[in-house]
DNA sequence: CCTAACTTGTGAACTAATTCACAAGCCCCT
DNA sequence: AGGGGCTTGTGAATTAGTTCACAAGTTAGG
């Protein structure tokens, strides 16, 4: 398969949201006008990232509601569950354990690691805390294909390099530092300062 | 000014974190190279990208670190202090709230707002929970520039559209749905599923 | 003062992503 | 069965973003 941009993949994952929405509303069939107009994004954009996948629509008629989201579910691997391990268990852990949201979509949060011993062994919902000692032991027992991180800048990218060669293959990190991971490990960074700091850029220089 | 790419903007807001941290180390002057080397980019981006606004550095030498952090914070807009408010006092409202990494940029929360009357008036640290029905009357009174939404999917634009008629000139948003603002409004979206579900794209498509 | 070793700043070349524009296919109506 | 009205899928054109490559400065050493 070619190279698919990240752009493209972030626009199929916005695809979806809509189509579970459409889908939810018993609308049977949907355009790529349609798409383009709730992704603000114009009808070619939609078709042209679908085509890198395939052809899934009907000339004329547009999409089946029903069947471009199984498509795109496939295409985006959301046909399995996936598990999840949240690796810091400060506020941040916190929020994102018991974020509803995940279990929305398939993904299955069944632990949280940290050092702290008066942390460890403790329940959130249902959920407990692990000593991070046993981070390696339990991703090699196939506990876990994604990490998500959340622990100061300073011990990221040890944490990461940790996860990496224990054989996880996904990351989603919320430090605030870069990381680096090798070629066939995915990473994704969350960096609430560049993310604010974007939002001042613009304020500050808008209209020029 | 020409139009500057936000992949611009996000590398500025890069750069100045590795200045800062060299800043620190003591180091007085840095390279196009160092930097690309940290940011895992090459030299070239880097200067161009600081091309755009100006030209900071001097040849044969590179860049003296406390002149070109300086001049980075100037424009991405952080000369001044930013005032900051958090809309939705949940699990992730409250993470923010209490985010050490605000306050080391120069973004001041100095409050929270919800609607549940039972969490209204309560305290999170020394910031106050707020009833979210005053919102438009602190925004007006120029209280803060920005809002960070941390509410669920449904009520998102509602409060959008509420915040952008009182005045608000950046929003940053955890609310998992696609949202509109005026074109002068600067948004910011951080959107969990859009970030987990481009992981497992590429976990399940690699080395195709 | 001259040369060697560096590093910037920037047009030009290249690569990637988006938008255009239209032939081809599909449905409905008469 | 044929025409009109839609909408897809996709090469071609355009626009945006990155990388190349090198002249022009700068410093250090002799």
């Amino acid at each position: 398969m070619r190279r698919i941009a990240e752009s493209t993949v972030r626009r199929l994952s916005l695809y979806l949201s809509f189509l579970e929405e459409i889908e939810a509303r018993g609308v049977p069939t949907t355009s790529s006008e349609d798409l383009a107009r709730l992704g603000g994004t114009t009808s070619a954009q939609v078709r042209k990232d679908l085509s890198f996948f395939g052809s899934f629509g009907k000339r004329g008629l547009g999409y089946s509601v029903p069947e471009l989201s199984t498509r795109l579910r496939r295409i985006l691997g959301l046909g399995q569950q996936w598990r999840v391990c949240i690796i810091g268990a400060g506020k941040i852990g916190a929020a994102l354990t018991r974020y509803a949201g995940f279990a929305a979509r398939g993904f299955v949060v069944s632990a949280v690691y940290d050092s702290d011993p008066s942390k460890i062994g403790s329940r959130w919902g249902n959920v407990k805390v692990r000593d991070e000692a046993d981070l390696e032991r339990d991703i090699e027992a196939g506990d876990y294909q994604i990490a998500v991180l959340a622990v100061p800048a300073d011990s990221a990218q040890k944490l990461v390099d940790r996860v990496v060669k224990a054989g996880i293959k996904g990351i989603l990190s919320f430090a605030p530092v870069q990381l680096t991971v090798p070629s066939d490990v995915a990473l994704r960074a969350v960096n609430m300062a560049m993310e604010l700091e974007t939002l001042t850029f613009a304020i500050t220089n808008k209209a020029d």
